[in-house]
DNA sequence: GTCTATACGCGGATAGAC
DNA sequence: GTCTATCCGCGTATAGAC
């Protein structure tokens, strides 16, 4: 891996735990094991680092999310393993964590990759569940936009409660929660389980 | 106003706008039109100043909450009072978003109000949960310890898509989804009202 | 491409005068 | 109580040698 490279990733990482004003180049420099000299060659200053380090996060956010969203299963199901799925509760959304960030927010080029990935998020879920509507599988009672919307800050509000709690417990509760919520809207019909049971 | 005040509103101001880490003391003594020495003359230092400042907010928030939860009224119209009730939506949540601090979060003392505020917010809307419940006005379906997680997790995630949209359009519609998720869990029967309708 | 040197203001405080 | 002076290291670069 070249010096650029460890750049980006160690910014990622830094991005991650501490947030863009919290995050120094010197930490950057140290974290990649690379030279101040080497650093300010390969990218113009910490703006045009965070933003490559960003855009890569984003861009992984939203690969690992299609591929729950394109696997096979009913919208409901693909739903459910979205909400289900592996994830590194305690460290927060990477993406969802730079909003509270107020000189990224303040740069439209930092911010869009931000705004873009999440709006995206609920575009594709509010997709999934008119799919799930059309087909039969999902209540037609239930609103698309708005219940994407719900359903991703649910997660993102989940983070919030795990670090505050220091613990995954909340998280894992919200999610249970809409879940339980959205089994009322999941039509029994296609499957041959028995009614929906409440969950922990 | 005498100078502590001063110093501990703007230090609220701040923490909110930009964060514990993106706050320095200077910032905080011009915004309070107070001189350094009197500053450390009131405060050991920044983390003292903090400590005042969170505790402050966090009581704040929860006199707030608690006004709606004991107001007359059914269990879920206080719910959905409590969720509607106007917010700076932009501005994020002040107690979510020390969430993402890392130096807040390291501090026990710095921690434990954004913590028990955000835990009790829980209790206190499972308790209301499932006060309606036993008198049978939501649905026994329905759990109130993973549902009220899930209420604040919309919430807190809520001020997350809107900072990122920067419109406050993503938050609405994130309660809106809630709301009518929870629509499904409320009797009808003590109400005059036709069925639950679809909400923009 | 990478290193070392240099710069200048800010962050976060302490000391002592008034 | 409040002010001014002083401190030291960090944040965020730029310059120029190798």
């Amino acid at each position: 891996m070249d010096a650029a490279e460890r750049l980006v990733e160690s910014t990622r990482e830094l991005l991650w735990e501490r947030g863009y004003t919290g995050t120094s180049p010197k930490a950057i420099q140290q974290r990649a094991g690379v030279g101040q000299g080497s650093m300010y060659h390969h990218f113009a200053g910490k703006p045009d680092l965070a933003l490559a380090a960003i855009r890569r996060t984003a861009d992984e956010m939203r690969a690992k999310a299609e591929a729950q969203f394109s696997a096979p299963g009913t919208a409901a199901d693909r739903i459910a393993a979205y909400l289900r799925r592996e994830r590194e509760v305690l460290k927060g959304c990477p993406i969802g964590r730079l909003t509270q960030d107020p000189d990224v927010m303040a740069d439209p080029v930092l911010r869009a990759p931000v705004d873009e990935t999440l709006a995206w998020l609920r575009t594709r879920l509010a997709e999934l569940m008119t799919e799930g509507r059309e087909r039969g599988e999902l209540d037609a009672a239930l609103d698309p936009p708005t219940t994407a919307a719900t359903v991703v800050a649910t997660l993102q509000g989940g983070y919030v409660l795990a670090r505050a709690a220091d613990s995954v417990h909340p998280f894992d509760q919200a999610i249970a929660g809409v879940l339980g919520l959205l089994a009322a809207h999941v039509s029994a019909a296609p499957t041959d389980e028995g009614p929906p049971v409440p969950r922990a």
